[in-house]
RNA sequence: UGGGGAAUCGUCUAGCGGUAGGACAGCGGACUCUGGAUCCGUUAGCCCAGGUUCGAAUCCUGGUUCCCCAGCCA
């Protein structure tokens, strides 16, 4: 490759496919899936999965199929299905015509379970669920056999044929592989295949009451499209024995699996299982909530498809254990929203200005660029008049040392308006509050210019208070106070941070009144924010902070 | 005291017997009509102990620490 190529991103499993297309395993062919349960919302962590997935797939001129792991009905549901489709679209990726549910091969599954029976690999168990755990040995006993274990093959058929016909009671019988109960491997140990559940499927209704467990559906799966590379999480690595074995056994096309280290994230939660109670106990407002770390939180919060795909090719692929700084996540949404989101300004917290000297009912419209990283996003008018909001923040009676914005007797600049000195200070009389600002301004500086070249160390964003349109304004922060919230024992409930919604009324500039639900602005040295998706609307603007701008004066303020 | 994995700057990650590199975070500076962005500079790491070798993050031996597994969840 020549030196201005970009090294292609590499990692242990693609490393993996080359040695594997060099050797022509599969015939130089790359087929990844992605297989969520349908149980719940995706997360950040899906991303990672997906990106790795499709991200293969493209790369290699291979396919990535997208597959639901249906094979638990009490758990899943239709939503769910709906909501994860939606996802991963959003993020970006096609899955063409494959898209597939474990369900479309239960028939398969069956007929594959009815040869190993045949085959002496499978035996129904009469033993409960309990005597099962009894049987199971521990982490350094071995176990002990099934008293079922040596029924004949026409007493299995027969016994499996009558579990699926729905003659016994959920729980009281068990189709097992036939394996080895000394096995180290607790896996190995005899696994369930079949369970009896009279449960109806989202997808085939009544039509089975018993279900494949993982183990005995993901390879069947995976072999059934032709998958070459089995990708999952280290948990599954003890189960790649398991997937071998049944392949084996059926002697069907062996796809091979492959683990990788699932995503942490720092102050927050990545279980479905915490995320469901999150969502169940009412500390959010639901899978969608912006602080979320689902795909539809994320989006909802403001994040773009870009910047995640960004965030999972920068994060890495490898089997060690790591949590990632959150910190990534926000340099990855601010990165791409510098760069696309248009130039608003909006104060939140605000400080009625009048300027003396400027006409009590003139009005006129200042050009301001829509953003500077884009010279084709052009400009707009903004509204000024005679009385002002600031921000409440840039304005102190007795500055401290390196503050370059409002105080008494100081200029400053208006963005894109005029520069304007404090002349006077307002008090509420009882409270000593600073209820308003007299400032007067300079004519000749219209548009921020100084014509005469003097130069103002501090810059301030503004908006006219009689034009300025009010806007719901929800302030988001971590959801958790610590860094790592799934580590502590008596649940994560305990170190939720109260304070992770801040919902305030800004004073919008009036461009903003319209803004589309799902667009993203930068409000002038805030941060990030997007027209809330669901709440958002003409009348009645709300915008979520999704990230702040990096604020270095914040930093200076705290070592004073 | 079973089995399966993993250990490299604060956090991630490259390295495949030959100068430990990148990203984020941090720190310092330049520039700036966003204390934003950008640019420049900089701090900081091979789990430990032996061994092999001219040379070890890499190979060998022995330790240590952490993660996963005893669902009829995935």
């Amino acid at each position: 490759m020549t030196v201005s190529e970009q090294p292609r991103p590499s990692d242990f499993i693609r490393d993996i496919i080359d040695d594997d297309i060099r050797a022509n395993k599969y015939g130089g062919r790359v087929h990844t899936r992605f297989p969520p349960e349908p149980n719940g919302y995706l997360h950040i962590g899906h991303a990672k999965s997906i990106c790795l997935n499709f991200g293969i797939a493209a790369q290699y001129r291979g396919l990535c199929n997208l597959r639901f792991d249906d094979t638990n009905p009490t758990k899943e549901e239709q939503e769910y299905v709906d909501s994860i489709l939606d996802s991963v679209r959003w993020l970006g990726f096609d899955w063409e015509d494959r898209l597939y549910y474990a369900s479309d091969y239960f028939d398969q599954m069956h007929d594959y379970a009815v040869q190993l029976i045949k085959a002496g690999g499978a035996y129904v168990d009469d033993l409960s669920a309990d005597e099962i755990r009894d049987h199971r040995g521990t982490l350094t006993q071995p176990g002990k056999e099934s008293p079922y274990r040596n029924r004949s093959v026409e007493e299995n058929l027969d016994l499996f044929a009558r579990m699926r016909a729905g003659e016994f009671e959920d729980g009281s019988r068990v189709l097992r592989a036939k394996i080895d109960m000394a096995s180290p491997n607790l896996n190995m140990r005899d696994p369930v295949m079949y369970r009896i559940l009279h449960a109806d499927h989202h997808r085939t209704g009544s039509k089975w009451c018993i279900y494949p467990m993982y183990d005995w559906a993901h390879g069947i799966e995976d072999s059934i499209e032709r998958i070459t590379h089995s990708i999952c999480t280290l948990e599954f690595e003890d189960h790649r024995p398991l997937y071998d074995w049944f392949l084996e056994q059926l002697g069907v096309y062996h796809p091979q699996q492959i683990e990788f280290a699932r995503l942490n994230l720092s102050y927050t939660v990545m279980s479905k299982r915490k995320l469901l109670q999150l969502v169940e106990k009412g500390h959010v407002s639901g899978w969608d909530d912006p602080r979320m770390p689902t795909i539809a939180g994320l989006r909802r919060r403001g994040y773009t498809p870009s910047s995640i795909r960004d965030f999972c090719d920068r994060i890495g692929v490898a089997k060690t254990d790591s949590t990632i700084n959150i910190a990534l996540l926000e340099h990855c949404i601010r990165e791409d929203l510098n760069r696309t989101a248009p130039r608003a300004m909006a104060v939140l917290n605000p400080l009625r200005v009048v300027i003396d000297n400027y006409p009590d009912s003139e009005t006129e419209e200042l050009d301001a660029i829509n953003n500077p990283e884009d010279q084709g996003a052009g400009t707009r008018k903004v509204p000024f008049s005679r009385v002002l909001y600031i921000e409440r923040d840039d304005f102190r009676e007795n500055p401290p040392s390196r503050f370059f914005r409002l105080a008494p007797g100081r200029e400053v600049r208006l963005r894109y308006a005029f520069l304007i000195t404090c002349v006077g200070v307002k008090k509420d009389e009882s409270t000593g509050e600073v209820v308003e600002l007299h400032c007067t301004y300079d004519p000749a500086t219209r548009g921020g210019d100084t014509p005469d070249g003097r130069k103002v160390k501090g810059t301030i964003h503004w908006v006219s208070a009689d034009h300025a349109v009010q806007a719901e304004v929800r302030l988001y922060d971590r959801l958790f106070t610590v860094e790592n919230p799934g580590d502590v024992e008596d649940g994560c409930e305990s170190v939720l941070n109260t304070d992770s919604l801040e919902i305030v009324t800004g004073h919008v500039e009036p461009s903003l009144a319209n803004a589309a639900p799902g667009t993203s602005y930068q409000f002038e040295r805030l941060g990030y924010f997007c027209a809330d998706l669901k709440d958002s609307s003409p009348e009645r603007p709300v915008f979520n902070r999704t990230v702040a701008l990096r604020d270095s004066w914040a930093k200076i303020e705290k070592r004073l």
